[in-house]
Formats: structure tokens, sequence, C-alpha cells
DNA sequence: ATCACCTCTGTAATGATTACAATTTTATAA
DNA sequence: TTATAAAATTGTAATCATTACAGAGGTGAT
């Protein structure tokens, strides 16, 4: 579906500015941060603000349009709204995603409280920096 | 255990502010903050500083003495270390307790890194809030 | 053209945390 | 005890992500 229709399905309005964020959290699955998508996109948006780029991310987080991951003081964008858990290297602090079924970890221990959201993090040292870092 | 001998065992100098602020966390499991824990313990400890509070946490954080949940942009403490998941009221911002066994979110999938710390955190609206609260 | 409404912008404020240098306390040696 | 080194604590300033806010710009209806 193309960008214009696929926002305008969720309620949101398709201005340039938020097809070019919708785009480009699309092309990049590797959970950006506002930073991230500013410095991506500044140049070929001379005028865009990074208070535009917090707006949007805010709407698509309202229409579900994208989840949001709070990992150490930051927010990570992941337009993958499927439930799916996340691993974070506290070294290269790359976050690889990691299948998980949402059923599992949902059990009756905490469906006494309604559920908005759930996030399951792991920390560490991923598989890759594991293999070339030294200990020191 | 006696707080300074628990302390001394994990490798933590046991002075009188460090055994303050760790009896404080074994006398409330509400999840507190450095806020919480500054301001409850400022008034008998008149010349405590906050950045004392902060010190004295990462310490016990390295210890293996507390863990610590970021929620929502802050850092809390929870003297309990044994792995549970934890729910948050979007309303009341109450932070339960909620049983699960590690095993069960850690499989196949993410351990081909090495695993340093576990957080399965769920936001929603509490029980309480539910029976109390009206849709405006 | 006028108006209301929405979008976008830039700057200032907020708030949790950290950095850092100075001071106080504690431990150790002479 | 006194000297001295090490550790613990303090207060202030800096950092950094995020939010608040007020104004500018654009669009579409009347
Ligand atoms: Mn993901
Ligand atoms: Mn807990
Ligand atoms: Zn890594
Ligand atoms: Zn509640």
């Amino acid at each position: 579906m193309k960008t214009a229709e696929h926002l305008h399905a969720c309620g949101v309005k398709p201005s340039y500015t938020r097809m070019r964020i919708y785009e480009y959290l699309h092309n990049h699955h590797d959970h950006p941060t506002v930073e991230h998508i500013y410095g991506a996109l500044k140049d070929s948006l001379p005028t865009l603000s990074k208070t535009t780029v917090y707006n949007t991310l805010k709407l698509f987080l309202e229409k579900h349009l994208v989840r949001e991951l709070i990992m150490q003081n930051q927010a990570h964008y992941d337009i993958v709204t499927d439930f799916h858990a996340h691993f974070q290297c506290n070294n290269c602090h790359t976050i690889y995603d990691i299948p998980m079924q949402r059923e599992h970890v949902v059990n009756g221990n905490v469906e006494a409280h309604h559920i908005e959201d759930v996030q399951l993090t792991y920390r560490g040292i991923c598989r890759s920096c594991q293999q070339t870092t030294q200990v020191e």
C-alpha cells in the first residue's frame, strides 16, 4: 500500500513531512531514535525541526503506526508492531529483534490488570561482540 | 542477617549512610526512585546529598544488591533480586510485582547472545483503577 | 479576501542523571 | 598522638532527552 493511503487509513493526514518520517521508519528496521531520524532527513528536508520529529512520532504512536521502545533513557521507534522482544548489546548498542509470542509472556498473574503494552527486553553482550571483543 | 554483615558480604563497606539507604529499600518494596529515597531520608540524615543516593545505588547495583527498573525516564530500585516481571499503572503509577519464571522468557532465540539482564514490563490500567475510575 | 484550522518551527524550560572538584570522614603508618 | 593516604560524601555545574509554548506558515471553506 502507498504511504499516503496507509497513513490516511490510520487516521493521520499524510503531509509531506509525515510521509518522509514514515518512509524512513519503513526503510530502517534498526530501531532508530529521534536523533537518527532527524539526522537522516535534515539534508533533504532542510527546514525540518526536531520538534516535528518528536510530534510526528507521538502522533504515529497514538495511531498505533509505530511501537516505542524505551532503552536506557532513550526512545527508539519500531515500525514492526507485531509483538516481539528485543536484545540490546551493552557493547555495540545494537538492538536485535527476538521472536516471542505475546501469549507466552501474558499469563493469569497479570491479567487481573488491563494491559495496554508489554515490553520484554534483554541486555548483555551480543554474539558478534563476544567473538570479536577480548577480555581486557 | 544484619545489614552491616550483609553489605560486607557483598563487598560494600557498610557506612552509616549506605546502611540507611539499604534499610530503606529493605523496608519499602514499592520500587522507590532516587527522589523517594532521598526525600524519605533527608530529615533524619540532614547532610545527605542526592548525589550520594545516586552513587550508593550505583554501587549496590554493581554488587547485585538491588535491581534497577527503568520505567518512563525514571529509575526505580527493587531489593528483590529474584526474577519477576512488573506491571505499572498508567493512571496511579503503582508498580506491581508479577511472578514470572526467568526460564519462561529466555529461549533459544536469545541465547545466541550473552544475557546479563532481562526486564519484562507491562503497562496499562491496574485492577484497582479500573474499579474506581469512570470513563470521562 | 477573510477566517478557522492544522502543521511546522525555534527557543526556552524541564527533569533525571552524571561529572567534577572540594570537603569530610575513616583507616593506616610513623 | 600526629601525619598521611584513601575512601566517602557533598554541592554545584553540566549534560541530554524530552516537552512546553508561542508564533509562523500553509490550506481549504465561505
Ligand atoms: Mn523490533
Ligand atoms: Mn519488583
Ligand atoms: Zn554487540
Ligand atoms: Zn492504577
